[in-house]
DNA sequence: GCTGGCACTCGTATGCGCCGAGTGCCAGGC
DNA sequence: GCCTGGCACTCGGCGCATACGAGTGCCAGC
């Protein structure tokens, strides 16, 4: 176990290098934090971070950085969360209420967390599977060709075209929006499917084959479509890491196109809560010099999707983490009342 | 006037710049290309060539570079547009017939144009402009709420929220959606109002505030929804020019950000004929040292929005041109068979 | 009008020495 | 036992001087 003193020269370590982004020395550390003791004391207590693997030297006689290990502890033990300021938090509240559509609140969201976190942000479009029916409509475009329109609670609308097995007639089409609504409207996207199961049954055979492609494709869409898409901004950001970068821009660049990786980054934990994935702890190599943030948000209570930043290891964290959760809790708000 | 010789000079410099990335001098050019001519003779052209603005000197005593102008002349006279080859076209049109939706169809042209060109891709959604209504659905969510769904022809799907002054009967609604669809399915947009204007006369007094509420909502649906929307890809390939950098990405990075930049630059021009907007050409400063190559494309005979990429001043003119040009010809294709 | 030759320019690469920040270790003091 | 001041050492960065070579412009000759 550490001693408190050394926890603190840790603190001040990360607190120093996030600031200043350049290796800090004995010395330094003393002058800018009264730790009450001498540099000499403190480069005793760097060698016993280095030994517990918490900072490094990036070369003999160059002062310390943290390591992945040593950003962990600060995050776990080391930093509180710094809330946003009032006025910050009306910004954030005043930018967003200004949104007209779904995807203009998604659209802001990012903007907004780039804007206040001066990093790579992304936001995960809500979920369907926790959301709920709010209507389904059909359409006719041709005898043999129906349009399914689903529409969510969180304002969402997916449409399906369906090429029919048979001709549909505009009043079975009608009867059957009407029952299907009646079952599922206002219902859990993971009901659906034991909701419509028997469906079919009240039609005629002649029908029947076309009430059921029609509903299976129906749920075809709920699945499909909790392969969420994503928004991302902020791109311009990672250029102010131009130092160690060129390099590590690149693999950053690629992995954010690769929406797959990012879901499966943000979906990893079940956990609403906050998460911090640092370095080497994202499975995928190319943002292991990158650390994420993200929380779930959502309308009401439960969380339906996920929204975060990506930036470099060496990043604000408790400044970030308190954007993160205040911009989260805000686009929940926004959420509900739509 | 340049005499032959002299424009196949500076043919020659840009090839073998845009190849090696290097200013190119008199000697290596004569002999990588057999012009039939010695460096020395070919050092008097670079002159002229110089003195005209067609070509430049990064520093005395380094080899030539071509200018803005140079590269204008270069795409104006000198090149073609290379066309794809079989097997390529075959791969795009395989790829892009796997589409499901318009969202897959244009995520698919991104990433196809990205791969390409091996440059930043940008796609404009098929504009409403010309398009035509297929559907107009109206959906009674709260007696005096109703959600207004257009679908295009194009396959594109736009909902809004409407809170009506005074309660609607589901029957006045039948009706209401059964008239706007005789008058407006299958029409322009741009002839949509003058079709609906006289709509409310048919109704009942008490409903008339209702029906003007929908009409002008869709209306502003028209309208808004030709600020077009963009999708973007590739910016990892800006990467591939770290050279220059972290200068010169930073802004380019910005501007496709600012999607409102893009689309201004995008509809700049009318014609859909192929544009290359050269470095300095581009009215947005942070791009002065990209070049754009963009292509109107649509269903049928007339374009409906434009795709194409943004790369360095220092591309694969013909190459790009063909690939962004055959891209958009197949886009085109699958948009009709929709 | 083309060519070979030649002197010149200048940016890049290389080597060297200095400087200073930072370290580890040790002996002495509280 | 822990902290402290002192000291020798390391090593990366910076400035400078030098050498190299690609490329140029110009000129005289064919």
């Amino acid at each position: 176990m550490l001693s408190e003193r050394r926890l603190q020269v840790l603190r001040a370590i990360v607190q120093d290098y996030v600031g200043t982004e350049e290796p800090v020395g004995s010395k330094a550390l003393t002058e800018r934090h009264n730790l009450g003791v001498s540099p000499a004391t403190v480069r005793n207590d760097m060698a016993a971070l280095e030994d517990e693997g918490y900072i490094a030297q990036p070369h003999t006689s160059a002062g310390r950085i943290p390591t992945d290990k040593g950003y962990r502890l600060f995050v776990d033990k080391l930093a509180g969360v710094k809330p946003m300021t009032g006025p910050e938090r009306r910004a954030i509240q005043n930018f967003l209420d200004g949104a007209v559509d779904l995807d203009d609140v998604v659209a802001r969201t990012v903007r907004l967390l780039a804007q206040l976190t001066r990093q790579v942000a992304v936001v995960q479009y809500p979920s369907l599977t926790r959301s709920t029916v709010r209507h389904v409509e059909l359409l006719s475009l041709a005898p043999a060709r129906v349009m399914l329109v689903l529409i969510t609670d969180t304002g969402r609308v997916e449409q399906r075209m369906i090429d029919c097995p048979a001709p549909f007639g505009e009043t079975s089409l009608a009867d059957l929006r009407a029952r299907l609504n009646s079952r599922v409207a206002g219902r859990r996207f993971t009901d659906v499917p034991q909701l419509v199961e028997d469906l079919p049954e009240g039609f005629d055979l002649e029908d029947r084959g076309t009430v059921s492609t029609v509903l299976s494709t129906l749920l075809e869409t709920l699945v499909e479509e909790n392969e969420e898409r994503l928004m991302i901004g902020g791109t311009a950001n990672l250029t102010r890491f131009a130092h160690d970068f060129p390099l590590t821009i690149r693999p950053v660049l690629e992995a954010l196109e690769e929406q797959v990786v990012l879901l499966k980054l943000l979906g990893e934990t079940q956990d609403p809560g906050m998460t911090v994935r640092i370095g080497h702890e994202n499975a995928y190599e190319g943002l292991n010099s990158t650390s994420i943030v993200s929380v779930g948000y959502g309308s009401g209570g439960e969380a339906v999707a996920k929204l975060g930043v990506v930036g470099p290891t060496r990043m604000d964290y408790p400044g970030t983490m308190g954007a993160v959760r205040a911009v989260a809790r805000y686009v929940g708000q926004i959420l509900a009342e739509s």
